[in-house]
DNA sequence: TCCACTTATTAACTTAAGTAAACGTCGCGG
DNA sequence: CCGCGACGTTTACTTAAGTTAATAAGTGGA
């Protein structure tokens, strides 16, 4: 990567700041913004049919999160990102960001941080552990694997993000404490 | 897309064909291969410890599959691809078509059917149906979406990517059955 | 053609998850 | 400081899914 272009990324890196429960990227929302979190915690959700909001992931310190509709199906997001604490993120416009580095390199944060990697990284390994673990295995996996956001989220958005209900997810921590 | 790319491209394009039962790409593979299905029927499948097989994804015509891990995680595939039907393909390397052209353009197969685009589409949709439908209900949108491979493809393999049992799938056929 | 193997269905049983509601706890705002 | 509301847990109950095994149906090969 070249001083030209890293001009143009820092360019259009723009430092944001969002109070506990501000939202950050709302429904239907064309914007194709990719996001990177430098401190806080953020949900992105949508609403049944019911009414009833269903986390869809949760995010924090190092990860990245975008409207993923907008950049890959020119669609309005079909997910609010709302902050769970305060929240400082970087913004970026994707198509200026895949201009300057396209999707293969790893211009922005490093090795395998970057966005479309990470984003696919993601989605891939949480189709895995539905398909090959029960949820009891699920949680546990999820509590290794994002230990920082299973102490700070409120278990009913970790209840979604792993497919079943608060309820299940408390009694499931209940078998797991037993066992030990 | 200009004339020198699209000689580049067709030559790393090439043919194959596997007949019913032949493997595709073995588990532990490093190829970082890119396929596009002409015609029939793939299963990808990785054994849990018992030495059970679990069928994670299944593929028919105009679908790209790939070795995911090799291209990007350059790690050795974790999946084995298996041929359910005789069946045709093209192979690319996938750094070949990066180089050609981007993992933001269009060139391979037209609109939303270039590698990343359509495997993370598949991977985010596949995320969205777990948290958010019942096992039945992700049957029926499973069904809608992909009518030719349900009439193709074994229930057992079936049951596994929709994350249930083979039993249970076919409880399941039975409740739909009785509501009509 | 017939046998052996695989697959789907069904049954019986166990276990876990969904649902609804009650309860206690905590935190925030009046 | 009190009260309201949100959240996690627990209980009771219903429903569905996992497990195992038996049976039936379909398939391909000898």
């Amino acid at each position: 990567m070249n001083v030209k272009n890293l001009y143009k990324l820092l360019r259009n890196l723009n430092s944001k700041t969002f109070e506990k429960g501000d939202t950050i990227l709302m429904l239907g929302d064309k914007q194709p913004n990719v996001f990177y979190i430098r401190k806080g915690l953020v949900r992105s959700y949508r609403s049944k049919d019911n009414g009833e909001e269903v986390t869809f992931q949760l995010f924090a310190e190092k990860q990245i999160f975008a409207n993923v509709h907008a950049i890959l199906f020119h669609e309005p997001s079909k997910l609010t990102f709302e902050a769970l604490e305060k929240t400082k993120v970087y913004v970026a416009d994707f198509e200026t960001l895949h201009d300057i580095g396209g999707e293969n390199s790893e211009i922005l944060f490093g090795n395998n941080r970057f966005f479309g990697r990470q984003i696919l990284k993601q989605a891939f390994q949480r189709v895995d552990s539905f398909v090959f673990l029960s949820p009891e295995k699920r949680y546990l996996k999820y509590l290794e694997d994002h230990p920082n956001i299973v102490s700070r989220a409120p278990d009913k958005y970790i209840a979604n993000v792993l497919g079943i209900t608060p309820v299940s997810l408390s009694r499931i921590r209940n078998r797991i404490a037993k066992k030990k």
